[in-house]
DNA sequence: ATGTATGTTGTTAGCGCTCACAATTGTCAG
DNA sequence: CTGACAATTGTGAGCGCTAACAACATACAT
């Protein structure tokens, strides 16, 4: 960091003198204001190159009352999805000169949720999303007026609130036609929790499907995303073999079950066909390779910023985004062999 | 958030009138300075209380030039290492009551990084924690000195910037040692890119525990990290079969491996034992579970703001802190079958 | 009473910037 | 040459806070 002779950080006062204007004038320069004459442009434009000037962000804040940051709130951060949608959110933020400040739920609650927007208020952030696929989250959302332009992602907002999210449904609908296609007809779903968007839209999406082929579906086990859980289940599933195909509600838990069934002996997809929800990295070096469905959670944390940053420099109103999934075809789907 | 009758946020002053004392008296209730009388604290409290009243941080950052924010900058924030440091980084930072604000590298290269710096600076933060572990961090960050606490997150540090990180030589050595202690002689590493620390430092730990043991360490493999390139390499190793061991870099390499030895035939740990590094929450369900390294990187983060929080608040010199790791054993490593 | 130390409260200035407005210059029709 | 208008530049105030200092009250020793 350059310093002025003095020891202090240049500041826009030393810029006006060297270019010899006035200060105002120099705050034109660097807020592209259009009424300032090429030359006088240059002559400050020089002034800040040689002091290597840069504007002080909070005494900016102070009288904008904006302070250029935007609030990134979310629940599992580590995770696979939140961490890729944080990072595609904070590169639309850094590309429109915003920061990106976070904060990490311990614990999803009204009280932990409030407190971290009253975070986010302290710092009168200019817009915050919120990266918590609850179904409570909406609701908490509502009854804590920031004052800024909130995104929910993973939902779809209500009158108050935008949102941004990936067609959870249209996903299921994907893996669970995949399956019939192949020929299944006893199709089992191993959902994630119903208290989460996205497991109950997935589970929604593999009843619809399943409806509209006109096949039953019964076999419904709720685990909580993890591998373990998806290991258990399919210690269980195993043992019944009552399906012959398995959408599963992430990659995480398929993981779990593709332990299980190699313990147990059950072949994959020979025995019965697998399919999970995410595509991590990962997934395709599974035993075996693992279809799956892809969410673009990078394109889901830019889309969530672009409504925001409409909101915020446009004032345009609450509004909502969807991005589309896709299917990956890996080994671990295959038509069922026939009984004779 | 509340208002005051006139639509605008409550500030110092408005809380001052309302409890009959000076502005100046607030601001010593709410900075906790000691001289301030029983009966004069309540009052203040009790209208700081009825107002909602909150301190506006930009007017505060202007004036003692501390904007309470610390930046986080990583490479690679949505890996399951890196992410759950920044959320140690963040637990740590908020409960300090700093704000935590992250600019992640689309590219390492010194471009990038100092990129990412200039936006910090801009910002003011108090204090950068560098999560780019590699080998040419440091020597950048010596060229872009911000003139605030940094700390080299995965490295020891040097004269100019603390360092917080996992022993990885004694992680390395105690995967080696348990491979040597199951009998086995012919041990291969799998590394990670030898410009990345963590990747060299293990490479050097499997060198130095072999040698100790008067073991050959000529096996070795440089991978990217990716489950992709342990796939390839497993395909390599399942043909040539030299190793009955191997020592790999991280877990989704050993994934691919894994994945690799299972379509050759090659059975894990009958064959050939496999050890990871990391011990992601899914790697005790792969197949079969692997036993790996565990790197407590929540508290790594912690850690690491314990040193940062250290330098901004009582000025201490820069220091540097090592995590310890520890071997979680699985079913991926026996004893070598001997041959007659 | 006087002086000194201590605790408590108030007053003033200013952090670096943007906004609203004032002042100055240039341009061109009449 | 003059007046009207637009383009450009400058001036002053103030955003909300803290630091430095001043002022006052209280206590106690002299």
């Amino acid at each position: 960091m350059s310093k002025s002779s003095n020891g202090r950080l240049p500041r826009l006062e030393d810029v006006a003198e060297l270019a010899g204007v006035s200060h105002q004038t120099v705050s034109r320069v660097i807020n592209n204001h259009p009424n300032v004459s090429k030359a006088t442009r240059e002559k400050v434009e020089a002034a800040i190159a040689e002091l290597g000037y840069r504007r002080n962000t909070a005494a900016r804040s102070l009288v904008t009352r904006r302070s250029q940051t935007i609030g990134v709130l979310g629940s599992e951060l580590a995770q696979y999805g939140p961490a890729n949608t944080l990072l595609g959110v904070e590169q639309a933020a850094r590309d429109a000169g915003y920061f990106v400040s976070i904060a990490a739920l311990r614990s999803v609650s009204r009280d932990a949720i409030f407190d971290a927007l009253r975070h986010f208020t302290d710092q009168s952030v200019d817009g915050i999303a919120v990266l918590v696929p609850h179904s409570e989250t909406l609701r908490i959302l509502e009854e804590f007026n920031p004052g800024v332009p909130v995104v929910a992602v993973g939902s779809l907002g209500d009158d108050a609130v935008s949102g941004a999210m990936v067609d959870q449904k249209r996903g299921a609908e994907l893996a669970v036609g995949h399956l019939i296609e192949l020929g299944h007809r006893r199709i089992a779903h191993v959902a994630g929790p119903s208290d989460w968007i996205d497991g109950s839209l997935r589970a929604e999406g593999w009843r619809a499907a399943l409806d509209e082929a006109g096949l039953p579906h019964d076999l419904l086990l709720e685990g909580d995303w993890s591998a373990g859980s998806g290991y258990e289940f399919g210690r269980r599933l195993a043992a019944e073999r009552t399906a012959t195909a398995l959408f599963v509600g992430n990659d995480q838990m398929a993981l779990g079950i593709l332990r299980a069934f190699n313990e147990a002996g059950v072949r994959v997809p020979d025995d019965v066909s697998v399919v999970g929800f995410d595509d991590q990295p990962e997934s395709g070096y599974f035993t075996p390779p693992l279809t799956t469905v892809r969410q673009d959670f990078e394109e889901l944390g830019r889309r969530c910023m672009d409504i925001m940053l409409k909101e915020i420099e446009a004032g345009a109103a609450v509004s909502s985004t969807i991005v589309t999934p896709e299917l990956v075809r890996r080994a671990s789907t295959a038509s069922p062999v026939t009984e004779h």
